[in-house]
DNA sequence: CAAAACCTTATAGTCGGCTTCAGGGTTTGA
DNA sequence: TCAAACCCTGAAGCCGACTATAAGGTTTTG
């Protein structure tokens, strides 16, 4: 199949699919007598792999590192495994992140809504801007 | 204040601090006769609240029309106040698609440890990368 | 009095994951 | 038959928040 049915079938843009072959997550694709690519249904799969990776947040460096491992031929699992146990804990750390935001976020509103904005008539000084405190738990 | 004096009492580089003169972050400092930045404390409070600001998730841009509100003299609290709420929705957002990568992370795992490394002999189906079920709840 | 340490500007590079553009060639269908 | 729709390449642009580099001028210190 050419590079835009391939599109269609993975809802990966053409332009996309080339430049994951550029930077090699995807291997070199065969070409036509024309020049243009061609592909089977590994491409779908290795495709559909990509995105489900991505959905749990691994980076194309990551995935092009798994990939190349079993383009190589080598056993992958001990190395796939722990390359995911060492992916958890950075997601693990930015829920941790987020939520620390997420909290300052709802403190700095709360103190915000129990402002009277008729007191807030000095522009220089605009009470929910200024509310500093409620940044500091 | 010289710039440096001010990035040593903020914590912020000089060069992050022209930069948010040039974005406009910051207003057009006051020069010395040499043409050196001259800062008052009322620099390095603006920078303390744009580093609280950035700490509960908002970006420059935003922090900016807050500022922007405040120097034109306007009332803001009822624009920041609902910039704030909207921006925790944004985050509400981001926390659940980031628990949801979790998840499928933490099933991926689960399913790639029970797999019996002797059975991962074929080099073009390694299990744990093909664990593509493992994705889809 | 010279070198280190500071200050200035403008421009370019970084990260990741694309998207867009410019300027072609090929295939398909009315 | 000829225009639309597809394909190709390489390079550049985009987002955000910086960071670095180049090529100067000024001030402080020993
Ligand atoms: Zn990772
Ligand atoms: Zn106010
Ligand atoms: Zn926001
Ligand atoms: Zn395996």
């Amino acid at each position: 199949m050419k590079i835009g049915e391939l599109a269609t079938r993975t809802g990966i843009s053409p332009q996309t699919i080339r430049y994951y072959e550029n930077i090699g997550v995807l291997p070199d694709a065969l070409r036509m007598p024309n020049g243009y690519r061609s592909y089977d249904d590994s491409a779908v799969r290795r495709l559909g792999f990509i995105r489900d990776a991505q959905s749990s947040g691994l980076t194309l460096t990551e995935i092009q590192m798994v990939l190349e491992m079993r383009d190589a031929g080598e056993s992958t699992c001990g190395h796939v495994v722990s390359m995911l146990e060492q992916h958890l804990i950075e997601v693990d750390r930015q829920l941790d992140e987020l939520e620390r935001t997420r909290h300052r976020l709802g403190q700095l509103i709360t103190a915000a809504r129990q402002m009277d904005p008729a007191n807030c008539t000095d522009p220089d000084k605009c009470q929910t801007i200024s509310a500093k405190e409620a940044f500091h738990d």
